[in-house]
DNA sequence: CTAACGTTGGCATGGTGACGCAAGTATTCC
DNA sequence: GGAATACTTGCGTCACCATGCCAACGTTAG
């Protein structure tokens, strides 16, 4: 007998194929942002965002590339590519620019995501549609 | 004159500069997942988990690839790639693989991110340090 | 005006990953 | 046993991107 990892409920709502699941739009499809989460997705660029959530006041190009053992030119990349995916905010003056960490911004929209997949349910099962018995199903 | 942008409070905490923000490790830095944001930031990754999201119920590679373009080897690659980030739980039983999105863990994930930035606290300006007076600082 | 400063942009390089194809493996059915 | 099914894996290609170096640009100070 196999491990019965997934459990299932009573079936209460079908459930959807995978090709109906797949065209209909969910309100988290457009929630997920792969700008977003190509931003988060780079260590050295989350190292900066921490490092400017922490400090909670704006700082220059020239003091967070102070901070790490990256080039300076990379750093100004990091927070470039960080702002226009929307985790920092930038203001020039004079020839210094200043970035600031939007940590509200991010994680509200973490939790509008998490929000977002809780609203679907737990998966639980339901196959009654007969297009896939994962564990004895009757089909 | 510049647009004020960056809002400065009374500074009541002085916050970090980079430098001892960057080495001060908070609950934050153990919580970014590259790996789990990586696998969130390709499309048609996201498309996946999305479909599984809504399916609510296991579902075969077979099943899934049957929904996109994709070719049916990339869709195993990236049921894979999302199980090994815990996006996905995943049970062989026989031939057949069997792929659920585990919606709970991702969004606990999400929302415990959130929590730990907003523990920090909004950023507020601060600059009595002299390190870096954004807006018309005294220094 | 000149020099110094802070940042941006081009360039070459190396690594990573998405992609499709095709071959291979494991399991089930006849 | 052999064939069909369901999936995995290897390979070659291509695009993207992180990285560092260096030149150029705009701004400020002298």
């Amino acid at each position: 007998m196999v491990t019965q990892v997934f459990q299932r409920s009573g079936a209460a709502e079908p459930g959807p194929t995978p090709k109906q699941a797949y065209r209909r739009r969910a309100r988290l499809d457009r929630l997920f942002d792969p700008e977003l989460m190509k931003a988060l997705a780079e260590p050295n660029r989350t190292s900066l965002l921490s490092c400017l959530l922490k400090c909670r006041r704006p700082c220059s190009v020239t003091e967070v590339a102070a901070c790490c053992a990256l080039d300076f030119s990379m750093v100004a990349r990091h927070l470039q590519t960080m702002a226009k995916a929307g985790l920092l905010r930038c203001e020039k003056q004079g020839r210094t620019v200043w970035y600031a960490a939007d940590g509200a911004a991010l994680s509200s929209k973490l939790r509008a995501l998490a929000d977002a997949i809780d609203e679907l349910g737990p998966e639980d099962g339901c196959c009654d549609a007969g297009s896939c018995p994962p564990t004895g199903g009757s089909a």
